[in-house]
RNA sequence: GCCCCGGUGGUAUAGCCCGGUCUAGUAUGGCGGCCUGUCGAGCCGCAGACCCGGGUUCAAAUCCCGGCCGGGGGGCCA
């Protein structure tokens, strides 16, 4: 079957086209059937349109066609556009259908996607998940997600930075930590990456500043939080002749565009949903982690004894107590990655080291590292490496 | 792996303690009908379910045992 080319988005028929022909396409969100006069809502990724489908108005072919319309039946239309100041929904713009065609017809989907009354288990959504993906608050993260990644790229293009790629399969451990998975690589075991960390690093020696958004990174633990996963998207930069300092500058840079973007982009949509986006100024508060020991101890009534990390429950009574974003920095030496460089004003135990913490998460790290050959096998010596 | 909780139409749930009144209730979705301005549309009608196996009992959705599946907590981890 051949039909006309979509020529707008839902979100793109405004009253300013009042009178103009469009053709859409998407999918039929609900139909009301008032019997002579009959509303169609249309739905496509950027949002929902009501199709006006009237006896007397509408041409008859278009009429019956849409007797046997069904709710999710993917459907092309022609119409004009008519701006109306009674509808609420869609912008006060309906569009009077001339000729529509039907893509696909749908079964009676097996989970409500509507948001009424019934809240289907995830579960259960999981197992449908192209049509959950259909909810609009899910069609709306995607593209929230999106968008954050592009505005991360942009910060960092405009640093100077270049996008990398490194090797997934890997033959060992690039940090540390967290266990790999192993995978069988045809007559040898082989892992997936947890890090692009050390393939980073040997990157700057020739082109000085790369990232990586990690498509994805790879731990196995058997963790069962909503905030650890197997499988994550991380962000990786790495720049030579900077420090810790300049990176944490950088990282101010990437987070207040993300969160630009996404309000320019966003904010009508997700204020549907009593999201209100704040966009963080800089610089950013930066605590040391003496001070954030101290201050979780006097206030916080959290005792952390000097060496151990800052615990999920001590970060989120720092978020509370500071609000916006905020650093803590200068991390024991013995608590960060090997290539990480002390001594701060020549204190060994202390590294040029920081976290970057937003409600009560840990979102980001990073460190100088260490340029000096003997220092790093020193560091790696002293691991046991 | 450990502790706790749960599995009833497509979906989400009531009923279970205290077995019979369950021919299993409700909402939403589906199907059919009415309505020329709906927007969580409304109204009328129809179809649709007790996870599997065993046991107790005159009688099991309901009580007991086992299995399978799911949820929550905590542990480890970023």
């Amino acid at each position: 079957m051949s039909f006309p080319r979509k020529t707008h988005w839902t979100k793109d028929v405004t009253p300013e086209l009042d009178g103009k022909e469009v053709v859409l396409a998407g999918w039929v969100w609900d139909i009301r059937d008032l019997g002579n006069i009959k509303f169609i809502l249309l739905r496509d990724r950027e949002g929902i349109i009501q199709l006006t489908i009237k006896k007397g108005v509408t041409p008859e072919s278009v009429l019956s066609l849409t007797q046997s319309l069904g709710r999710e039946d993917a459907i092309v239309v022609r119409g004009g556009i008519v701006k109306a100041s009674k509808i609420a929904r869609a912008g006060g713009v309906e569009v009077f259908p001339s000729e529509v065609y039907v893509v696909s017809k749908s079964k009676a989907l097996p989970i409500d996607i509507w948001g009424g009354s019934v809240e289907t288990d995830l579960d259960t959504r999981l197992k449908y998940r192209s049509v959950d993906l259909k909810r609009p608050i899910n069609s709306l993260i995607f593209r929230v997600e999106s968008e954050v990644v592009r505005a991360i790229r942009e910060a960092l293009y405009n640093r100077g930075f270049i996008e990398v790629f490194t090797p997934k399969i890997i033959v060992t451990s690039t940090e540390g930590g967290a266990e790999l998975f192993a995978v069988q690589y045809f007559e040898r075991v082989a892992y997936l990456a947890q890090s692009p960390q050390l393939y980073k690093e040997e990157l700057t020696a020739s082109l000085e500043r790369v990232f990586e958004i990690a498509p994805p990174a790879y731990r196995a633990e058997k963790h069962n939080t909503n905030y650890h996963l197997n499988e994550f998207i991380s962000v990786d930069i790495e720049e030579a002749f900077a420090n810790y300092v300049d990176v944490m500058d950088i990282l101010e840079d990437v987070i207040i565009n993300v969160y630009d973007r996404v309000n320019k982009v966003f904010s009508n949509e997700l204020a549907k949903y009593g999201v209100e986006i704040k966009v963080p100024k800089k610089p950013f508060r930066r605590v040391t982690y003496d001070e954030a020991l101290d201050i979780l101890g006097r206030r916080g009534g959290l005792k952390i004894n000097w060496g151990d990390d800052v615990p999920k429950n001590g970060l989120e009574i720092l978020s509370e107590e500071f609000g916006e974003p905020f650093f803590i920095i200068h991390f024991p030496t013995d608590l960060r990655a090997f290539y990480t460089k002390p001594p701060l004003d020549s204190d060994p135990k202390i590294s040029e080291s920081f976290d970057l913490v937003m409600g009560g998460l840990e979102i980001a790290s990073g460190s100088s590292r260490i340029h000096v050959k003997e220092q790093l096998i020193e560091a790696l010596r002293k691991r046991g490496a």
